[in-house]
DNA sequence: TATTATATTGTAATCATTACAAAGAAAAAA
DNA sequence: TTTTTTCTTTGTAATGATTACAATATAATA
């Protein structure tokens, strides 16, 4: 729960211009930690920010994900999504209620012989199926 | 290397229809073995079959990823590509060439304690960085 | 405060994918 | 083989997410 204040600091300090609709962006994404989509971001901050445009959410998220302050995700079609938290982890979507969970990976334990000599920058793992909640409502 | 006979064999025993247009998308698949995207698809076919459709390609690959004779893979957004390799391995993606390398990785070794009641359904894996052949020409 | 650089906004454009209905082709029946 | 039935293909239009653009607004700086 990291509050307004901050998120100033840390963006000060990376000199990136401090905006009121780039701090309330990134507060809900810190705090919501639902990996919203742009449209969830937009609905949510429609009434506290009535001027805010998607074009800024999408400007706002692209860029903050160049700069490796937020991370995009891309699970299914036409549904990015993003997130707050940086350090690599893998993710679980539940089939059933959409809702997507985080867990912990040891990715320097994924290795393949084939990439050999290939440069790995980034590595993606997710999984899909029913969430723990979902299956006991059966 | 896929004849169009022994594609023609395995959609008759599994009670697909067969037409001219899968018969040729699915040869195109198994053969190119380059993940091929919609517009490669066609672009490809296009001379061979003039009346080709995009929308038949997207029928086509659509309905053999239901029943699981290939697979769709989401590395990128706006970029759907299919695979003819359905047993589960991961994806390296070059940043530089563009190009989808397949490599083999113990999926069974991926386990999460936090998802210890969670069924889990499909896992996929990836990797972005720059290939052997980019990097050898810098 | 005045100036300058950058961000936000609304609208229009783009691009991949899907919906739909008419025409065509494959499989089954006769 | 011919007829009938069922499913597929096709072109076009619709959809939905994302981006381009230019005018306006705001943050940082002096
Ligand atoms: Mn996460
Ligand atoms: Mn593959
Ligand atoms: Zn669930
Ligand atoms: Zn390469």
């Amino acid at each position: 729960m990291k509050t307004l204040n901050e998120l100033s600091n840390e963006l000060k300090k990376k000199n990136i211009r401090l905006t009121h609709q780039r701090l309330k962006i990134l507060e809900y994404l810190y705090n919501a930690k639902t990996h919203p989509t742009v449209e969830e971001i937009y609905s949510a901050l429609k009434k506290e920010v009535p001027s805010l445009s998607k074009t800024t959410i999408y400007n706002t998220l692209n860029y903050l994900s160049e700069l490796n302050i937020i991370k995009s995700l891309i699970i299914d079609e036409n549904e990015a999504r993003f997130d707050g938290v940086t350090d690599n982890h893998g993710h679980f979507k539940c089939s059933k209620c959409g809702k997507i969970y985080d867990f912990d990976i040891n990715m320097d334990a994924l290795a393949a012989d084939r990439l050999d000599n290939f440069e790995i920058n980034e590595k993606t793992v997710y999984f899909k199926g029913i969430c723990s909640g979902c299956l006991s409502k059966i």
